[in-house]
RNA sequence: CGGGGCGUAGCGCAGCCUGGUAGCGCAUCUGGUUUGGGACCAGAGGGUCGGGUGUUCGAAUCACCCCGCCCCGACCA
């Protein structure tokens, strides 16, 4: 396997995945794959090119993302979660894509393309058709054969790799793709930041057995570091709930922005980090005298505040009852209370997945009633259904609880004494300043994060339904193992744009800008054109990304566009410089200095240059 | 799906309360003057006022219904 045209051929064959990742991939001579990745992207004249710029925020965009993209001429709406790649938006987008597919291939994964429309037979066979809710959008074609828009794929690779696989000598292997998916969000916002439908490089991967996989997983663990670090993001990775896909292992990686939807908790200290979804921590357990069962008056006091300074009490001397109806699994259907310390709030993933259920809701008023509750004054003593207790709480005593009598509370409740039938899982949500459960040393701090990709230890989820079978060393048959790994390609423009921009604009690092230079002509003398169109020829012959702003418009607009669209490198070509011989070169970060015009090339190069 | 808000020219908005047949800024087109930080003058084009029904002599304006969009909560890349 000594050339690359054999490599090529092997690429080409499932069947040869093993050979093809151990003997070329994993090792040096593989870098002509990672070449063509990196094809440059065309230059262009501006008049010429459709890039329509807003002068004004658009009256609907929150995110500054959001907004820049529709002002810089990046995206435009079609309809709710759903947009328009423009030329500009889809040079970034190509941009990104080139990365996570370098160094996709230099972890040894093979790209393919599976089709956005799936037979509901196969999420049938999942059980995912009913699982998976109204975020899949489902459809008749016109034999009134039912279908979905794949909102994920796991279905799908598994019955392609169930057709084809036949023995352990194929695994492992991992196959991806970049392709759009629909999910039918309940709520897209902030543009490209939560679309319905949006762009995802998801990968799968197939093993003959656990340690496979694993090593897979940290395969892929790595590669996201990789890839996030290329892409000039602050992200962390951080351990993450399972979710509806399922599974035994996962980690998210989150970009670190104020606008992230999801909160991020991890220690000062050691590298924890984990979804408040998920997260555990350690907090002071207070400490009260063991006591009677005393019923007390608390006319009108309801909340944990009212009622911890109507008893002159700290709020941590309070039991916070929630009374919850469950949607899904072995409580389907019904009412459950669960506790946790009055100074602590409930995390409701926690208890949901506590009961394997899909959803939980706070419960109304008549549900309330039903297990023998009121409203305002719910306690865990004497409800007639599942009450779950934080892990906290276990030896507590001493404590305050609502009394489930109107305007009453009970005093000197202690947990193990007089509730029955308690479960006590973690329900608790990791609070800031928590001590570390995993170094006792450091506490936690919160940060906020855009979710950008996620790697998932699947197991035998997928493939045990959908018969992903293969014979082993043994001859006997076995289930394959599965990972499943994304990345959410089109939210990374935004999430990119998030980290990088000032109040002129975006701010492009150069791996990812749509343009890698602007020539911003000055005026309409005929040498600042000649010179413009001549140092434009040169560039392109050199394969520098281009954009000549040869319009006829006023110095002002033009440099104010390159600034919004975040270009990197400005070379000024007006008269005054020209005669000076001091052509000025901006950087959108801020420097700028005047070289001679047959030096600008240089100049260029030297600067794109020293950014890799 | 619950709660809030919005829909008037390509974009941003006024007009609506108190009905009388649509206006401002930017953008666009023509001509001219400008040209190193979103120019100026003159002229021009562009709107079934989200849709429907109703009230009325008359509806952008009032009422009802529908549709779409945005924001806040539960889902996810």
């Amino acid at each position: 396997m000594a050339n690359e045209s054999a490599c090529r051929k092997a690429a080409c064959f499932i069947g040869l995945a093993q050979l093809f990742r151990t003997s070329i991939i994993r090792n040096a001579t593989c870098h002509y794959l990672i070449a063509e990745f990196t094809a440059k992207l065309p230059a262009m004249r501006y008049s010429r090119f459709f890039a329509p710029t807003l002068r004004d925020d658009p009256a609907d965009a929150e995110v500054i993302s959001h907004k820049l993209l529709l002002r810089a001429g990046f995206i435009r709406r079609v309809t709710s979660g759903v947009y328009d790649f423009l030329p500009m938006g889809l040079r970034v987008l190509r941009k990104i894509e080139g990365i996570v597919r370098e160094e996709m291939a230099r972890a040894g994964a093979q790209e393919l393309l599976l089709p956005m429309v799936q037979p509901s037979e196969l999420w049938k066979k999942s059980g995912r058709w009913e699982k998976y809710g109204n975020e899949l959008l489902r459809f008749k074609d016109r034999h009134a054969h039912e279908s979905c828009l794949g909102p994920t794929h796991e279905e799908v690779i598994c019955d392609l790799v169930s057709r084809e696989l036949r023995s352990y000598k194929q695994l492992p292997m991992n196959l991806y793709q970049i392709q759009s998916k629909f999910r039918d969000e309940v709520r897209p916002r902030f543009g490209l930041m939560r679309g319905r439908e949006f762009v995802m490089k998801d990968a799968y991967s197939f093993h003959a057995d656990e340690e496979s996989l694993q090593e897979e997983y940290d395969n892929m663990f790595a590669t996201y570091q990789r890839i996030f670090t290329r892409l000039g993001l602050k992200f962390r990775a951080v351990e993450a709930d399972t979710g509806s896909i399922g599974g035994n292992q996962s980690h998210e990686f989150h970009v670190l922005a104020e606008s992230g939807e999801d909160l991020i908790a991890y220690c000062s200290h050691c590298d924890y980090a984990a979804n408040v979804e998920k997260g555990i921590s350690t907090r002071t357990i207070p400490s009260f005298d063991d006591a009677a069962l005393h019923e007390i008056e608390t006319p009108n006091v309801s909340s944990v505040e009212d009622v911890a300074s109507f008893l002159k009490i700290d709020p941590s001397q309070l039991i916070k009852t929630l009374v919850y109806q469950v949607t899904g699994g072995e409580f389907d259907g019904q009412t459950v209370a669960a506790c946790v310390y009055g100074d602590d709030s409930l995390q409701e993933i926690k208890l949901a997945r506590a009961l394997a259920a899909n959803d939980v809701e706070l419960a109304d008023d008549a549900a309330l009633l039903a297990i023998g509750g009121i409203k305002g004054f719910v306690g865990p003593q004497g409800l007639s259904c599942k009450i779950l207790v934080d892990e906290s709480l276990r030896d507590a005593v001493g404590m305050v609880a609502g009394g489930n009598n109107a305007d009453s509370h009970v005093s000197g409740l202690s947990i193990s004494r007089d509730i029955e039938n308690a479960d006590f899982v973690d329900l608790r949500e990791v609070r800031l300043n928590d001590g570390c459960a995993h170094c006792s040393e450091g506490h936690i701090e919160h940060a906020r994060g855009i979710e950008v990709g996620q790697v998932f230890a699947l197991g035998q989820q997928y493939t045990k339904p959908l018969e992903v079978l293969f014979q082993d060393q043994n001859g006997k048959r076995a289930t394959a193992t599965m990972g499943c790994y994304g990345i959410g390609v089109s939210r990374l423009v935004a999430a990119v744009i998030e980290q990088c921009n000032d109040e002129n604009g975006m701010i492009w690092p150069l791996s990812l800008a749509p343009f890698q230079v602007a020539i911003i002509t000055m005026g309409k003398s005929e040498t600042a054109m000649n010179a413009s169109e001549k140092l434009y020829d040169d560039m392109c012959k050199q394969g520098i990304e281009v954009l000549w702003d040869d319009r006829k418009e006023r110095p002002g607009v033009k440099f104010k566009d390159a600034e919004l669209m975040g270009l990197p490198i400005h070379v000024v070509i007006g008269d005054r410089g020209l005669d000076a011989d001091a052509i000025e070169i901006r950087q959108r970060t801020g420097s700028k200095q005047d070289v001679a015009l047959s030096a600008v090339i240089d100049t260029i190069h030297g600067i794109l240059a020293g950014a890799n």
